[in-house]
DNA sequence: ACGATGTCCGAAAAGGTTTTCTCAGAAGGT
DNA sequence: ACCTTCTGAGAAAACCTTTTCGGACATCGT
C-alpha cells in the first residue's frame, strides 16, 4: 500500500496545464516552448522547461496522437510462435524508426486467422501508423485485406496479393552464396540436404545452389537434392543415405542449421572430420545452433534485422505518400565459421 | 497508388459522429447504443449498429484512453535478446488479459540501461496501464524506479528492491523435481552438471537437487556439482571428466537443455546408451533442444506462460487497488520424455 | 384532465495536446 | 509624432469519445 499512497500523494500525473500554471504562462506558450517552436522568448522557454522538469512532466502521447496525423505506433502481426523471426525483425524496425519515436505493438495470432482478425481490429482501433505482417513460414500467405486505412508491409512471408508490398529474403541467391563459398574454399563434390520440399524456401535455395554449381561446371554430389524435413534427425539419416551411396563428397550444404547439426553428427559417427574431410554449411545462422556446434557452423544469414529495417523504411515512405507494391527480395549474408574454413 | 486513391476516396476513417448522422441520432445516443448502455430503444440501437457496420466504424482507442482511466495497453520491457523468455511471457499475459482487451507494447532494451530508461519514458508517455519487466538472466536486477505512476511486475528476474513485486520460477523445487523423477524411474547414482555458478538459478537448482537426494538418503554421484558454463561444450567436457572419475552413474541432471545435449553426446561417444545406461534430464524445456535430441529430452519447464499470466493478473489486481510486494515463486513442471523413460 | 412516473434522447463537458488566429506592445523608419 | 513591421503571448478550435444531466414525451393511475 505504501506505493499507492505515494502515488496518490503526488496527485495525478502532471499535465501541460500544470506546467503552464507553474511557469506563469498560457498552455499554448508552454506547448510551443516544449516543442521548440518559434515565437517564444528565451526567458519564457527556460521558465517552461524548468517547470516541466520540476513536475517531471511527460506529454500524454494519447492526446498527441489524437490531435496529430500520426500516433507513433506500428503493429507487428505475427504467427511466429518462437519469436525467432519476429524479434530480429522487430529490432530492425525499432532501429529504423529510432528509439522513442515509434513503438511497436506486438500481436501473435498463433496461426489462427480468427485471432489474427481480432488483433487486426484492435490495432486499427488503436490507430497504428502502419502494420508489419510476419508469417511463420516463408511461403505466400493470404493478404490481411485491401483498402486498409494504413500501409502494410509483409515481411518474410509474402502476401498472395500482388498489390501488397512484401519483403522476402532472396533464398535463391542465398543458395548460390553457400555453394560459391564452398567452391572458394576448394570443395568440388558438394551435396545438398534440405528440408520439406513443399516450402518455397527449400526449392529456392536448391535452385540457387544448382544454378551456381552449373555455372561453375560442377554437378551435385549424390545425384539429387535430399529433401526431407527441417529436422536434425533428417540431417542425420539423409547423411547416412548419402554416404552409403557415395563417399566421394567433400562438402555438404544443409538447408537449415538444424539439418546441418544432424549432418555433422552423422559425419562424425562415420569417422569423418569436419571440415577436414567434409565442409558443412547451414542456413538461417541461428546462433543457438551455429555456435554450440562442434565445430562452429558456417551459415547463411537471412538478415532479418535488415528485413525489419527496410519494412520500417517502406512504412515511413508510405506515410509520406510513396506507396510501393510487389515482392522485394533482400540479399542474404554469408557468415563463415570453422565448419568450412579449417582454422 | 491505387490503394492510396481508394483510401482517399472513402474519405478519412469513420467517426462516431458519422455513425450518428447516418443513423439519424445524436452522438451520445450512438455511443450508448454501441456500448450496450441502457436508455436506448431497441429500434434505435439496431439503426446505430447498422450504420456502424455500413461505415465499418471502429472506435478510436486513443480517444477512449484519453477519457477513460485505463488505456488497455501494458508495456513489456525486456532485455532478452532472443525473445526466448519474453515471447512465452507475452503470450501468457495476452491470454490472461484476453484478446482485444489489452495490447502489449514490447520494448527491448538490449541490456542497455540508457535504452531502458528511454523505453520506460516512452511507455509512461503512452500512459500504459502497467509494466512487466523481464530480465535476461534470473538474478536480481535494479529496480526501474519507485513511485512510478503505474504498477510494475518483474518477471523471471526479480527486482533488487523488496518493495517491488517479482515473479520468479521456483528453481529449488525444479531441482527437486528433476531428482525425484530420476529416483522414481529407478535411478540411484545421480550426477549434476550445471552452468555458470554465479547464476542464482544454478545455485538454486543444485540446492534443490541436493536437498531431495539427502531426503531420499542418496549422495550426489561424482562427489560434487559440476558447475561450468551454460553451453553444450561444457556439458560434453564435464561428462568426460565425470566418467573418467567414476563409471558408477545411472543418471545425470543437467542444469539446462543445452548442457544436456552435450552430456548426451559425450555419453554416446563413451559408448553408453541413453536412457538404457544413463538417464538424462535437462532444464528449461526449450523445445528446439528437447525434441531434436536423440532421444527426446526430459526436462523441467519453468512455466513461463504461467509467469506471464500471473503477471497480468497481478497487474489487474494492482489496478483494482490490490498492491502486492515481495518475491513470489511459481512452481516448475516436469515434462518427461524418452531420455529418462525407456520407451 | 392532471400529476406522477418512466422512457428515450440530446446538449455539453471533460480528457490533454497542438495549431491557428488574434492582439498587444515594442522597435524602427520617415 | 505617426505609421509600419515584427515579436511574444494567449484564446480557442480541433481531435474523438464517454458520461452526466436535463428535457421532451408518453403512459398510467386517479
Amino acid at each position: 500500500m505504501a506505493r499507492r499512497v505515494a502515488q496518490r500523494s503526488s496527485g495525478r500525473v502532471a499535465t501541460l496545464e500544470d506546467v503552464a500554471r507553474l511557469a506563469g504562462v498560457s498552455i499554448a506558450t508552454a506547448s510551443k516552448a516544449l516543442n521548440g517552436r518559434t515565437h517564444v522568448s528565451a526567458a519564457t522557454r527556460a521558465a517552461v522547461l524548468e517547470a516541466a522538469a520540476r513536475l517531471s512532466y511527460s506529454p500524454n502521447a494519447l492526446a498527441q496522437g489524437l490531435r496529430a496525423v500520426r500516433t507513433g505506433i506500428v503493429g507487428l502481426l505475427t504467427s511466429d510462435l518462437e519469436g525467432r523471426l519476429s524479434i530480429p525483425i522487430l529490432m530492425g524496425a525499432e532501429d529504423a524508426f529510432g528509439v522513442g519515436r515509434t513503438s511497436v505493438l506486438l500481436c501473435d495470432a498463433r496461426g489462427d486467422s480468427i485471432r489474427e482478425a481480432r488483433h487486426l481490429e484492435t490495432l486499427l482501433s488503436r490507430r497504428v501508423d502502419g502494420l508489419i505482417v510476419v508469417g511463420a513460414r516463408p511461403d505466400p500467405r493470404p493478404s490481411i485485406g485491401r483498402d486498409l486505412p494504413v500501409p502494410v508491409v509483409y515481411a518474410y512471408a509474402p502476401s498472395e496479393d500482388p498489390d501488397d508490398l512484401s519483403l522476402v529474403s532472396d533464398n535463391v541467391s542465398g543458395g548460390r552464396m553457400a555453394i560459391s563459398h564452398l567452391i572458394e574454399v576448394g570443395r568440388r563434390s558438394i551435396a545438398h540436404i534440405s528440408g520439406d520440399p513443399s516450402y518455397g524456401a527449400a526449392q529456392d535455395r536448391a535452385a540457387g545452389a544448382l544454378a551456381e554449381l552449373t555455372e561453375q561446371g560442377l554437378e551435385l554430389a549424390g545425384g539429387r537434392v535430399y529433401f526431407g524435413s527441417w529436422s536434425e534427425s533428417w540431417g542425420r539419416s539423409a547423411t547416412r543415405m548419402l554416404l552409403s551411396h557415395t563417399r566421394d563428397i567433400d562438402a555438404i550444404f544443409a538447408g537449415s542449421d538444424q539439418i546441418a547439426r544432424g549432418v555433422i553428427d552423422a559425419l562424425h559417427r562415420a569417422g569423418l572430420d569436419v571440415p577436414g574431410d567434409v565442409a558443412v554449411i547451414g542456413f538461417d545462422n541461428w546462433e543457438i545452433f551455429t555456435t554450440s556446434s562442434p565445430p562452429p557452423l558456417s551459415s547463411i544469414d537471412m538478415n532479418l534485422e535488415t528485413l525489419g529495417r527496410v519494412a520500417a523504411e517502406r512504412l515511413s515512405a508510405a506515410l509520406g505518400g510513396d506507396l510501393r507494391k510487389g515482392v522485394e527480395s533482400l540479399p542474404c549474408r554469408l557468415v563463415p565459421r570453422e565448419s568450412t574454413t579449417s582454422a
